[in-house]
DNA sequence: TGTTTGTATTATGATATATAATACAAATGA
DNA sequence: TCATTTGTATTATATATCATAATACAAACA
């Protein structure tokens, strides 16, 4: 799966790689139990330091996401036992999202197709 | 409107202060033309520096929810002339929700569900 | 046994966040 | 007119976060 970094986001650069991975599985790109690149690999891929990368990992890893080991890197878990609820941390972003859109004058249908669209993309490649 | 402070919350002060003051407009709490606190009274009320409010204010007028003025401080804005589109930050977000959702096995309807709870609230008070 | 894996450590620099203490321009109201 | 209040600007300081760099270590495999 390629990863790329947009250096003048205000977003660090350790959940960009964060973020996309959790895309990435969400969308079908990395199957369960899927090899994620080294840590030193993915970071000369994109150009940071292993370090960054790693604490993306750290954090995925701490999230239920994927599991490491020693020897073997990082793979995607097979067994994610999550509750079927959003965490707090998504719920208060939703309600962000939510806010503006009402301020925008965005009707809850109109909000809703957009969300349609964002839960389709599925892996469509291949 | 009464604002809190986290201190606890990896959120800097100045946001939460924004993301507070947003989901007041949106649900009401905040009426267009309404008065905001001043900068040094709102920075004495919540415990935190006036610059810090100042910050806050500033992303609120930049992204065209408040205006200011020198002498009659800080208002909400009758005429927030949005285009009826999320902007790309939102929707970034809505997109991580979103992938958080579908790995946690949570249907379509089901985020909807929340999504019309988070879309609901109102000024319910007075 | 040598290599590759994630991980830990230490140091350094840059940027972001928050506070503090002042000061200024503008506008209001006494 | 003049003191007050407003947002705003400036400067300094302290702390935290982010990112890089250079090593080193334990584990496990071929």
């Amino acid at each position: 799966m390629v990863i790329g970094i947009n250096e003048y986001s205000d977003v660090p650069i350790y959940l960009q790689i964060k973020n996309q991975i959790v895309l990435g599985i969400s969308d079908g790109r990395l199957a369960p139990g899927e090899q994620l690149p080294t840590v030193r690999g993915l970071a000369e891929e994109i150009g940071v330091n292993s370090m960054t990368v790693n604490k993306a990992y750290q954090m995925l890893k701490q999230e239920g996401y994927i599991y490491t080991d020693r020897r073997n890197g990082a793979k995607v878990r097979e067994n994610m036992n999550f509750t079927k609820e959003l965490s707090v941390e998504a719920k208060d972003m939703l309600q962000q999202v939510i806010s503006e859109a009402k301020i925008r004058g965005i009707e809850k249908e109109q909000f809703f197709e957009v969300c349609s669209q964002l839960f389709w993309n599925s892996k469509e490649e291949e």
